[in-house]
DNA sequence: GCAAAAGTGTTACAGATACACCCATGC
DNA sequence: GCATGGGTGTATCTGTAACACTTTTGC
């Protein structure tokens, strides 16, 4: 290590989170308000800090810009090519964060300096610098993390019913699976369990609430 | 983004290369001849230039001062606790890489400005920074990656046996497996073909040699 | 001819897939 | 009572795991 060091690069965070609204799979994406880029979407994050790590930094942007305090976070990937900031030179490090719904409308605070809006999956807008290629790459981690139904834990704790799961699974890989075999395969998981509740007030026959079982359940994980 | 950039922050890239020898996996690293961690094992890596990516950078690194120019590279993980170095702050970006020791002993300049070693995965030495930590998160990777029959033409491209791949799968997941079906589920990727010699002059009847079926068959590859 | 290592085929089990009817509720 | 969506069981297939003897070479 006796080559020189290099101060001139700034170090940044970027976010691609997740949820689940509605039955689709969401991106969380903030809208840039000053040039350049002004007006398009971009991933949530924040240059780096002398006293934070990489994911002190991501944590912090998360809480302060999104009012989001509790996730499941893992590293995802770096960009580092030189003219991907057209202003300076800025390497990105990417992180990939899935969260619940339900406890994102009950602890979210809203924060009006900032525009965010949750984005389906399946119809993002024009996002600036190359955020588009950093989300697209974390979307095809996200599709190999789902196969694990453990990971759905950090997007439906708890109350789900199993046709909602298996709707999210079917979108992520487009594809239709049979309901039977679905209920077989989750439920031998072992991962799960009744509540003994059912969803009622819908159309047709309630369904049966389902839990994760409890051990380690969710708060800013990593791995 | 509106948060100060900073720049007192350094980046290094280092890898951990891996290789096959001798029917064992085997990893590359440099000892380190200043202080700190004078005489400690080290990841080969470098500081980034202005204008370099990390992957260029890495790769500069790979070919000055390991004389390697052809390997598989990917992406493994960052490490930016605030006193990983002692010295100042410097964050890491982990690289993964595969070689062949064939391509090694013909294309390797030798270069006595450092000294390097090819250690086996099960005998790591003394190691200094966090690089222990690094290794070990890389070594997992290289687990889950050979699970996948196809990595295994980045070590082994040509002119290898069964046996000699089989012992290096049993040796990554300390498993022994039946033979007959190791050379079934191998055999019926498809990915392989005998190349009609045989690995003469050892004990024993002689083995088949395989080759992985070229279709862009290496050299600097990124996923 | 004997020691060493490679090559080969069949059966059993488990996990995945295919498939159709009945049940609980709202209106 | 009918439309809507949820819940259930069985038969087949496919890939994986278990298992022992024969073949080719060096010495």
């Amino acid at each position: 290590m006796n080559s020189q060091r290099n101060c001139d690069i700034a170090i940044e965070t970027l976010i691609s989170m997740f949820t689940v609204e509605d039955g689709e799979i969401k991106v969380l994406l903030m809208r840039k308000k000053t040039e350049p880029y002004k007006g398009y979407w971009i991933l949530p994050g924040d240059f780096i800090k002398n006293d934070e790590t990489l994911e002190d930094t991501i944590i912090d942007a998360v809480y302060d810009k999104l009012g989001i305090a509790s996730m499941y976070l893992e590293q995802a990937g770096s960009y580092s090519a030189i003219d991907r900031n057209p202003e300076s030179r800025v390497i990105a490090f990417s992180f990939f964060g899935l969260v619940d719904i339900v406890s994102i409308k009950l602890k979210r605070v809203e924060n009006s300096e900032y525009e965010t809006n949750w984005f389906s999956i399946d119809s993002i807008p024009k996002m600036g610098y190359d955020h588009d290629i950093i989300l697209n790459k974390t979307i095809d981690i996200l599709k190999n993390k789902l196969n694990d139904y453990s990971f759905l834990k950090y997007l439906f704790p708890s109350d789900f019913t199993l046709p909602e799961i298996q709707n999210v699974y079917e979108q992520l890989n487009r594809v239709k699976v049979d309901r039977r075999n679905f209920r077989k395969k989750i439920l031998n998981s072992e991962l799960i369990e009744s509540t003994g509740d059912k969803n009622e007030g819908f159309m047709g026959r309630p369904a049966n609430l389902y839990r994760f079982k409890s051990e380690s359940n969710s708060v800013s994980t990593f791995s």
